[in-house]
DNA sequence: ATGACTGCAAACTCTTTGCACAACA
DNA sequence: TGTTGTGCAAAGAGTTTGCAGTCAT
């Protein structure tokens, strides 16, 4: 690593060496690819993003890298259901929406009812004896482009 | 099918023969057995539980018979996030809890508010030209059992 | 120098597909 | 008798693992 860290790179090399963890430019690459990015991705797509910056990054090391980085709380894992696992760079519990039709993922905005619903369900879950630590919220369907494409 | 047909069978029968669909041995004793089971199973073990009464039975089958009854109704998929995709025989909707150490899903009783919060953000959906049709709620975390295990 | 990290290849789990045969209608 | 449904085998997607070599510390 012969590169100069900016700010972003300062807080994950902190990050890392607290934990006694390596800095490597794949880790460097891949976060700031996450922080620019925002939205959701699949390994795979990490792994076509990262490819300019860092020929030959493999998809083992994407995984292993997005597995640290969620230890580490910089992404979360999403489950949609169908297809890849998706990796949020927004930190906060929030419900998603998918289309079955063209599989597209995004964040469902203003259900703030929904948030406090979700913590009472998970302190119904913790009064059985069962530790919650994440609930996840996916709405599926048809979004409207795919509707209006025809979409059964 | 030389079998005779119990009342259970017969809404079966029924059901597939008013889309013009065939009554076969694999789909009636598939449908007996999500019935008397109750909880969430997997194609595999449908598959076992079959394997005694219908020797022979093949996964492709089981996976096609359980995807017929989710579009007649008679089953719902569930997606705990990790592990293989569960079929469940309870047919409203409700919230899961999955322990991420022994993989064991339930369901979570006790969570009124949520019912409704998750009608709240399908509307919200809907609002933004989304159809929504399904909302799955997974609480994960680790249960009581692997709790007292000593699981992190 | 030493051990964590990476890349490669291969294995793995879960699910779907293609095709020939069986069996319901 | 005409298809629909089944079983077998194989392919497919997504993810993980083992191992030899590399590179940060």
């Amino acid at each position: 690593m012969a590169t100069v860290l900016n700010d972003v790179d300062e807080q994950l090399a902190g990050a890392l060496r607290a934990q006694g963890l390596r800095v490597t430019s794949q880790r460097l690459v891949i976060h700031r690819l996450l922080r620019e990015h925002g939205g959701h991705v699949t390994a795979e797509e990490v792994m076509g993003a990262v490819e300019p910056g860092l020929p030959g990054t493999s998809l083992p090391t994407v995984y292993a890298t997005l597995e640290l980085f969620e230890e580490l709380g910089i992404v979360r894992r999403v489950h949609p259901g169908r297809g890849p696992v998706l990796f949020d760079s927004r930190l906060d519990e929030h419900p998603h929406v998918r289309c079955r039709h063209c599989g597209r993922v995004s964040d469902l905005e203003g259900s703030g009812a929904l948030q406090s619903a979700l913590r009472a369900a998970q302190d119904v879950a913790e009064g059985q004896g069962f530790t919650a630590e994440r609930a996840e919220v996916v709405v599926s369907g048809v979004c409207a482009d795919c509707r209006i494409a025809g979409a059964g």
